[in-house]
DNA sequence: CTAGCATCTCTACACCCGTAGACTTACTGT
DNA sequence: ACAGTAAGTCTACGGGTGTAGAGATGCTAG
């Protein structure tokens, strides 16, 4: 069951546990809800699969409601996505699309300078 | 017909056309196979559908061979593929994307000092 | 204690996508 | 001229995914 990937929806899902740490299928529910219409059993349909997939697992119930935990963690389900991404649309390339990024995508005074600080970084230690 | 998205394979197969402006179904198969097993009528099924989303025309012939030539642009493909990517998987932030393929992917001092150039003319851009 | 509601569980379905076989058709070499 | 083959066309199908309903079940307010 390694290497199990994630689909669009249950990323989704992933990303609100990544930041609620804990959370129950309603909680879920009402969040996504707010974003567009989606019944109840979708939701708990997406977190069941998760659970099959164990990047989430129960914790504790109050009540009826069941509590999980995301058990994936955020990096080890990004950095595979990232490395796909660049394969699939940038034949491999990252810098053609970092330079996209920088070029179009709204970036602040602030971040420009961050990443600044982090190519600089990443010289010293190639060199 | 506006706003077709490509499924991965037809996004491969885009590249392909991007790389080569002008191909036939047959030599499409001949440059995948060399990467991995596909029928031919396979690969023609994914030519066929980017056929009727436009991505593709046919351009000329040869024999019973059909030349098509690329419609979609690499760029108009490329940028919402990237909104899309950093929403999903950024929740919308390009700066740790950006980061994350500084630190994790390989990238050559030139690569490096290229894409600090490219953030200098950024800030003066937005300053 | 009971009615009603919230939650869970289970099942289903349609669409997209990767995959390819079967069949047709038109070149091409002998 | 013809056989063989390469290319094209058409149809299909299974798995993954988003979607949700139906039914069961257990809290909770009155």
């Amino acid at each position: 069951m390694v290497n199990m990937s994630l689909s669009d929806f249950e990323l989704e899902v992933m990303q609100i546990f990544w930041q609620l740490k804990e959370a129950s299928a309603p909680e879920i529910h009402k969040i996504i809800e707010k974003k567009r219409a989606v019944k109840y059993s979708t939701v708990k349909t997406i977190i069941d699969r998760l659970e099959k997939k164990a990047a989430v697992a129960r914790s504790r119930s109050e009540g009826r409601i069941i509590f999980y935990l995301p058990v994936m963690e955020k990096q080890n389900v990004r950095t595979p996505l990232i490395k796909e991404f660049i394969n699939r649309v940038f034949l491999g390339k990252s810098r053609p699309l970092v330079a996209h990024i920088i070029e179009q995508e709204q970036l602040s005074i602030k971040d420009i300078e961050y990443l600044e600080s982090v190519l600089r970084e990443k010289k010293k230690e190639l060199k």
